[in-house]
DNA sequence: GTTTACTCTATTAAATAGATAGGCTAATTA
DNA sequence: TAATTAGCCTATCTATTTAATAGAGTAAAC
């Protein structure tokens, strides 16, 4: 299942994207217009501006803004940082790779296998979607 | 996240498949064997019987068994049964459709389009795994 | 009729998601 | 410089779900 705060977080970058001039946008703007409770969506641009997505600008005219051309942005970056890993299983997973404790072999395990196959068919489709392409 | 139940239910699954006769198995020896507790697996086993993928048999020499020919089992009956709905948000679901309330348009939304890619290349995935293609 | 092993209900502990509250800080504008 | 605006940060709370566990009941085999 897709988290909250993964959905609000997409929702809020293409909204970001769509706009015309580069000037900021306030997150009481994107809440109303996403539907998304303002204080929470506060939370999550934040992580985003951490993390290298958004630039943001204090005080009146202040707001949030993307740094990077929407056509940079990979959605298996942006879903990495939102939802976590792409493998629905750690001991498939590149980037947050963990042994299972329960499992003694992994070449041999059902689901290991099929989880790999998962993965790549995900991270295919992450791969070859960027912000721009989400833009309607 | 990939659930436990889940888990364990592919690696029961395949371990009857992986199965010489069609004695039935019991749940002590599938608990053991696949590091699960028992009692957890227990309930796991009973839904994978309601549900029409394994037959059981009570008694001394009584156990699980595989009601169809592994070949037979889709990865995706497996999945939906066990973990529910394949897609990551129910508004792009096949068997669990639900509206998002929070979505004024489905056709227009970020969301919605990315999650429906992804979607469709897990469910190719499944369609083409069976069972029997999980056994090592 | 005793043993075996599945069946069913109930309970509980832990983790996580989602939401909310409130004070702080920096930048703008007058 | 004072007031206002809007992002920054921490803390807390509740509901839900997951995973595990306990224990009594029931059908079949021998």
């Amino acid at each position: 299942m897709l988290s909250k705060k993964t959905k609000y977080g997409i929702k809020a970058l293409t909204y970001l994207a769509s706009q015309k001039g580069s000037k900021p946008v306030q997150i009481s703007e994107i809440a109303q217009h996403e539907n998304i409770s303002q204080k929470f969506l506060e939370s999550i641009l934040l992580s985003l501006r951490k993390t290298g997505f958004l630039g943001s600008k204090k005080g009146k005219g202040g707001g949030y803004y993307l740094i990077k051309n929407p056509k940079e942005v990979l959605m298996t970056d942006v879903m990495r940082v939102l939802e976590g890993p792409i493998a629905m299983v750690p001991c498939v997973s590149l980037n947050f790779y963990e042994k299972c404790d329960d499992c003694p072999d992994e070449d041999t395990c059902s689901v290991h296998a099929l989880m790999l196959k998962v993965r790549d068919s995900a991270l295919e489709v992450y791969r070859n979607n960027t912000l721009a392409d989400l833009v309607p």
